[in-house]
DNA sequence: CACATTGCATAGTGGGCACTATATATGTAG
DNA sequence: CTACATATATAGTGCCCACTATGCAATGTG
């Protein structure tokens, strides 16, 4: 006996899942056919339908998986990051600066589901439920942090939350657009400036030159 | 005669411009067909053929037709505002805070090109010839608003013209999923922040309170 | 008034894809 | 060992859609 079919079914939707995320992020969730991500997943079609019953199901799925991991690691990175102003390099790092990696797949990914939440009910109250927990997140370790660094934020907690999620979200989309009209030194001014820590100093400083990149690594969710 | 051969076929390609930018918005471009579009501009789909040779065509079309409308908007709405605030919250509402207006549907096709641009080298090269055009205008008005409020903004103009536009952008695309999250007066601290105009008034100040919208309207390009 | 040209319509055509119906093989229970 | 249950494979089916080939009526030209 080489598995027990629990097993084999398990196996097979987290392959599924992942072989998703890989492919909607790359290719756009209608450029994926349900038999290209069941390929990658060295399954069928029928595994599919079986397990998620359309592909609307298996994108919400792969939606449903995907939570926190992001979050999680952008902490892990802030953490072992020492000074004030590197540490919102390091933010920048992570959200907006990494191509090639998976938090690069990862927010290829987010934009699809945004886009397809602006028309989707479904796919929009999945991803809202998803936002209000990762603003709680988020604004738990901002507000320690403004505390820490003795900084008076230009709001309360959650809506700085909001404004630094808002700002990271439309750089890393400028970035993408013209790369070279985005760089970690404009990131970290902009984050300075909601976080109430003014003048930052100028380029000279050591503190936003490039870093050496940190490598906590992303799993795929279960 | 009704019209010339030329008039026609002016009519014809500023219908199927009209109908195309649309009906992306609305329903995306994946989610749109040749002959939808030729239906909406009350022509068939060989007429599309015709002028733009294919989908794309049609597509980069609608991009360049597209140029300046929104930014040309959005400093006719400010340049009829007074208060230094009040002019912030004239940005974010003409933005962000439209639903169900031209603005609103300009922003889901932005939202559409973008995704395409992330795939389609065509499509990311119109992209930043207007990223970069829209950007220097901005970079030009916001230097002077600078200049005339006695603010010392965090960054450059060109730099601050990217921030401002990140933070709009990303505060878009949250009020989409999470309406409650966000508001005009969030959105006026966080720009406040940007320009660094210290610190921003609490919410009992009546500039930042709901404004009676104005109605300067967007005309389709030619 | 011949007749070329233009602008668009009409009518396919082939391919891709979401989804279904059914078969098969492997594990599971009595 | 038999009989059933389950997980996935196989083989369609019908639809949609980008694109093409061609027709045709209106416009332009001498």
């Amino acid at each position: 006996m080489a598995q027990t079919q629990g097993e084999r079914k398990a196996e097979t939707r987290a392959r599924l899942l992942a072989a998703g995320a890989d492919l909607f992020a790359d290719r756009g969730i209608d450029g994926v056919s349900v038999d290209a991500v069941a390929e990658a997943a060295g399954r069928t079609s029928g595994a599919v339908y079986a397990h998620f019953g359309s592909k609307q199901g298996l994108l919400l799925a792969v939606l449903d998986a995907w939570k926190q991991s992001v979050l999680t690691v952008l902490f892990a990175e802030v953490a072992i990051t020492d000074s004030p102003l590197g540490q919102l390099a390091a933010v920048w790092d992570n959200i907006g600066n990494n191509p090639d990696t998976d938090s690069d797949r990862w927010s290829l990914l987010e934009h699809e589901l945004w886009q397809r939440a602006a028309r989707d009910p479904e796919v929009a109250d999945a991803l809202r439920a998803r936002s209000i927990e990762s603003r709680g997140r988020s604004a738990h370790e901002l507000s320690r942090w403004a505390s820490t660094m003795s900084v008076q934020p230009v709001a309360d907690p959650d809506d700085l939350a909001t404004l630094v999620k808002a700002l990271l979200t439309g750089l890393e989309m400028q970035r993408r657009i013209e790369p070279a009209s985005v760089n970690c030194d404009l990131a970290v001014r902009g984050l300075a400036a909601l976080m109430g820590m003014s003048p930052v100093p100028g380029d000279s400083d050591r503190t936003t030159s490039p870093r050496q990149r940190n490598t906590v690594t992303h799993d795929t969710p279960a």
